[in-house]
DNA sequence: TTGTACGCGTTATCAG
DNA sequence: CTGATAACGCGTACAA
């Protein structure tokens, strides 16, 4: 660990002004010869500038906050890599919330998010409770929020439309032959599972297939651990033609149960996941998936976020993204061609 | 987005002085009385202090930044939670830094690292060279290094044996009667790389099993993509009695590479993986692996990092991780059991 | 082109 | 217990 300098012993080392140290570190005009004498004494005094006068001073922390519920979900970190590919070529830094799950930790991280800490938010609340969006209204700096935008919020969002996700998915499994069609989804608590599960019905009845409260499954959250955990109870899953989960670590949980008990995913029965992750080409069989675009959703977000920063007056933007169906192998079932 | 207030606003308009209010803020004593009247300032004007002010005169910015090469490995995401982990109930928000990958870009990006910006830094550099070493030894904030320490660099240090743990999973294959064993290894120029190979090599020696250079493959980088476009070339895998990979992500590849040419995993040909990650259980059949403890490490990590801040001058510590066998299905092959 | 002096919003010291 | 005021380190009018 080296000496700390300031700006005033650089000018003192130097000979010159801190004026003048300040200017050659900003780019400002200064004559070649004082330049020479300041890059020297920086060097030889190993000076960087304190971020937090400098903060200060010009009202700008050059960081962008971000605060996902699970950075562990690989939905999430493809997000944030998205944000990170725009952000990378700014001046800006990323800053990772500690990772909120409940309405109140959620609320109290709003509500401590201090000025000149962060010069934009991005969010993606994974439930959205009146406190929350009165949290969110109150914000002082520049928010992009991913996902489900609250009512009465005016902040930027882009959101994927999951229903139409869920519609590829259903259309899909009804072409090649599947008739009961299961869902595994996370809890209904949160706005992935209400959306997810309302365009499941919706998907269902527009293709005019039947299906019951009892072939709609769900797991404590979306992890395949989850998956796993409700399969070992409730083993009736089989006897569907397909089976959609609301995410592909659900669907990886579930075609693990499934082999265990000697079912042959994408032969007897079908799975589609939803995010297309890297999980889907590791599986075996591969796993058919809806691409929610997560990666391309940070990248929009972050775009948002630095317009934003730019022009603060302007009107909040709502960009909508389109998922796409990539078909593999756990979804190869004919129709007729079953035992 | 709300309004911006600052503490002498506060103190204006509860009738009172800024340092009364700053004392509410922080705690100290206050007539219940003043108390009251600022805490009502406060609500009335959303006042949220401004933390780079803060950070400027108490010389804390309360934020510990990450450093690491691929925050999208399973691995150091695991490392990251880690750390979270035991960050989340300490004052320490936490930062990623854009993720790198050069030399130069870690240099680059060391040097940049400002006083003020952060309290504590927690890097993994990929690579050691001697610039890297150079700019490591010249940072004037703590900072504790995950991995290889490089020579004459003097900072605290985590570091797992992975030298062992390829011995353990060398012996367990012996054990199972496998005798042919290829190595699948990412570059030789990463320090991961270097290590493991140098421990393959010790590993069988150790327990007399030959090997040579055909028998040692080496994939672009730690992805499973690249593991696959390596098995795309080169399609000789199959003949030997085990695969060890260096870390999931390759032996995920090599799995699906094997299978689609319908080989057995697990049967024909045993396969083992290392980090132990969430995929292990994922895969079919599951993987064996070895855990090198991301999370143990980055909780040591952070550890060791807070101590260091709380006691700045006490010598650089070192602490080794053990690894770890688990095995899975895919070493279930039995000597003699091969077709 | 360069130097002086002030202010950014807080906290801490020291009188009262 | 409270109020005035001096820093913290930097950027930048303004004056020279």
């Amino acid at each position: 660990m080296a000496q700390k300098a300031t700006i005033a012993m650089v000018a003192k080392h130097a000979g010159v002004s801190v004026a003048s140290v300040s200017r050659v570190i900003n780019g400002t005009l200064a004559r070649p010869a004082t330049e020479e004498k300041v890059r020297a004494a920086i060097a030889e005094l190993g000076f960087q500038p304190n971020s937090a006068a400098r903060a200060l001073k010009v009202r700008e922390s050059e960081q962008i906050c971000l605060s996902f519920a699970d950075i562990g979900n690989p939905a999430y970190l493809t997000i944030t890599q998205g944000i990170n590919s725009v952000l990378r070529d700014t001046k800006y830094r990323l800053i990772l919330s500690s990772s909120l799950g409940t309405a109140d930790e959620i609320h109290n991280h709003l509500q401590s998010l201090g000025r000149g800490y962060a010069d934009g938010l991005i969010i993606s609340p994974i439930t959205s409770t009146p406190e929350i969006a009165k949290a969110i209204n109150s914000l002082t700096v520049p928010t992009v929020l991913i996902g489900t935008l609250p009512k009465d919020v005016l902040v930027d969002n882009v959101y994927i439309d999951s229903a139409k996700g869920i519609e590829l998915a259903v259309a899909h499994l009804r072409e090649i032959g599947c008739k009961k069609i299961a869902l595994v989804n996370g809890p209904l608590s949160t706005n992935p599972g209400r959306r997810r599960h309302q365009g499941f019905v919706d998907a269902m009845n527009k293709v005019k297939l039947k299906y019951d409260d009892s072939s709609i499954y769900f797991a404590r959250d979306f992890t395949s651990q989850a998956a796993t955990e409700l399969l070992e109870k409730d083993k009736t899953l089989h006897r569907y033609d397909a089976v959609l989960c609301t995410n592909d670590l659900l669907a990886a949980g579930v075609i693990r149960n499934l082999q265990s008990r000697s079912v042959r995913v994408g032969e007897d029965i079908s799975v589609i996941g939803m995010d297309n992750t890297e999980l889907c080409t590791l599986l075996n069989p591969s796993l058919t998936s809806v691409d929610l675009r997560a990666e391309r959703r940070g990248q929009l977000a972050a775009e948002l976020l630095l317009e934003r920063i730019k022009n603060p007056l302007s009107a909040p933007r709502k960009i909508e993204v389109k998922p796409e169906l990539v078909i593999r192998e756990s979804t190869n079932m004919r129709a007729g061609t079953r035992k």
